[in-house]
DNA sequence: TATGCTCAAGTAAAGCTTTACATGAACCTT
DNA sequence: AAGGTTCATGTAAAGCTTTACTTGAGCATA
């Protein structure tokens, strides 16, 4: 069924076909009621491909993430969604599970689509990933925790401030053993950034930076409890608090010190980056950085939107700032632990 | 830049360079030299608009879910774009935030990007939407739990037969007063079908049901807070068990004892259907009912790549069993309350 | 009545690709 | 040497839409 069909169907031309579907030109009442009616009988749409490939825009943009079932990247893409659906865009969404070679070929997709413009939440770049897409030669909108670069505008998390005031914080609350549960940083990453804030606490705070404290796994629980179970395990001096680089190795942190005999946080505070609605919810509830993610994603919507629409936006780089929660799972350091 | 383009610089024929594009014909080495440098060089991609229209065929899965943000939504669509992403289709996701009207839209957006096949998580389902979705003409898959409906092939969890189990299995620790957080149910949705298990459970084991214990919220961590609060200053006798319809309920339910003095499990248990990690590493951990969510993804997109393919599932309609998952949120009943 | 204008609808091109069919050169066979 | 194959590449159609331009009817004006 195509357009054709239907001006068949009606004893028209297609373009009188066309312009009552879009409204575009005026068509005699009795013949434009005749189509309206066939195009109901029918339930015919007009093909986007041909559409678009006329336009030569397609009212698409690729989103590219590594983990669509992480709380914070969902939470930044339905701010994502709402904005581009609002403004007449569809979502080509490429989760890449962290790997490389997926965001090659996807890259090589968004360019194939023709996506109008891609939000690039960037987890490994390197060489081949810059000069991939800089041969899509269209808009590109840098999303989340990765140092801005490629000369892209860019929507970050301010991951560093945001780690260093969290360990400032456990500082003041007179911690100077504080444990901290990372991740690789063979690339640039989320968590990159985020040791980078710890260390620049220690050291702001005089504290010597003891690496047996740092715990390097990856983002699932299991290496929270994992993590944790090797801090508290230490032959040195355990820490008084853990500082976790994100939300879930602090869920798995807690869990793993009060099935093990500890209290929280009277034993050991516990503390994060990142603030999905569970941390308030569950039992210690748990201190932790917050970011306005659902605002993240409408502004990096709204501004891949405007390059597209050639309307440079104002500001190039916004960096997000983030807000110190603070609830159960953190208290002042025990002088009797136990 | 477009194939005419990459064909007079290599002072060849469209064909020629389609065909090297393609590997789908033999072409003279030197000549297939050149034609490559000059790919590599202009990073040329063909136009996949033009292509798909050619051939009638998008290698595009429309995927329409509720709520890319919950856990359960987010594992099994994993499962799905492993499989498509390896068979050589992609995804059009479409978020509808659980807004029915948007439901409408991505199925008209479907249509007229001729997407291949749809996969379709089921929320609020009326005549409406099965005539559009009929209109569509191509195959559709039902995930998730809703009812099997529209003739179509379907992949859903067991809701009814898990929800009975579970509350057999608080039946069996010897709890008579069972709460139940649930979701309302004007529409067929994940919560009708466990909330019926837990009636037909009760009714099976001779306990009256008492609409006094059962409270109808939403899908959010606030609704397990209010609800568990209710229940719990309910004037009549408080229940010894609360079970609740999905996981983020549950560990809201247990969040609101523990911080109001109640003991976990001694003094209420808290157990409920759905299985995302986080509820093996909260503290306590929290009893379920454990579904398969990436075999579901897996088992769906497989099924619609088949329909695709023309080859009729075998297996119409699937149903994947729930596996109880005892854990620390439940216990016998004590017998001396505090 | 002849000219010109407006209106409603039609014609055809462009957008980019794949591929069946066509072409011409080079080689082989008898 | 004539005819037949094979090989390497070119030509052109089809897929479906939007829209600039064209057409012809009907009417108004001088």
């Amino acid at each position: 069924m195509n357009i054709k069909d239907v001006a068949h169907m009606a004893g028209v031309s297609i373009a009188t076909i066309s312009r009552v579907i879009n409204n575009s030109a005026y068509v005699s009442p009795d013949v434009k009621a005749k189509i309206e009616q066939i195009l109901e009988e029918t339930g015919y749409r007009p093909n986007a491909l041909a559409k678009e490939l006329l336009r030569k825009k397609t009212n698409t943009i690729g989103v590219m993430l590594p983990r669509i079932d992480l709380g914070t990247f969902a939470a930044i893409f339905d701010g994502i969604s709402e904005v581009l659906t609002k403004n007449g865009y569809n979502i080509l969404l490429a989760n890449t599970r962290d790997q490389k070679e997926e965001e090659l070929r996807y890259l090589k997709l968004f360019h194939e689509k023709r996506v109008d413009g891609v939000l690039y939440f960037a987890t490994g770049v390197d060489e081949e990933h810059v000069r991939s897409i800089a041969k899509l030669q269209i808009p590109v909108v840098i999303v989340g925790q990765a140092g801005a670069f490629l000369n892209c505008p860019s929507v970050r998390l301010d991951s560093f401030e945001g780690s260093r005031a969290m360990v400032d914080y456990l500082v003041s609350l007179g911690h100077r053993r504080i444990g901290c549960l990372s991740v690789p940083d063979h690339d640039i990453n989320i968590g990159t950034l985020r040791k980078e804030g710890y260390c620049a606490s220690l050291k702001e705070n005089g504290i010597p930076f003891d690496p047996l404290l740092v715990i390097t796994g990856d983002f699932e629980y299991i290496s929270g409890e994992l993590g944790t179970k090797a801090l508290m395990e230490n032959p040195g001096q355990k820490p008084s608090a853990i500082f976790c680089i994100t939300d879930r190795l602090a869920i798995a942190a807690a869990g793993w010190l009060l099935r093990n005999g500890y209290r929280v946080p009277e034993d050991v505070s516990v503390a994060c980056i990142d603030d999905p609605a569970i941390l308030s919810f569950c039992h210690p509830s748990i201190t932790t950085m917050s970011y306005d993610y659902l605002m993240t994603g409408t502004l990096s919507g709204q501004m891949i939107i405007d390059c597209i629409d050639g309307k440079m936006p104002v500001q190039g780089d916004v960096v997000m700032p983030g807000a110190l929660q603070v609830r159960e799972s953190t208290s002042i350091k025990n002088s009797s632990p136990r």
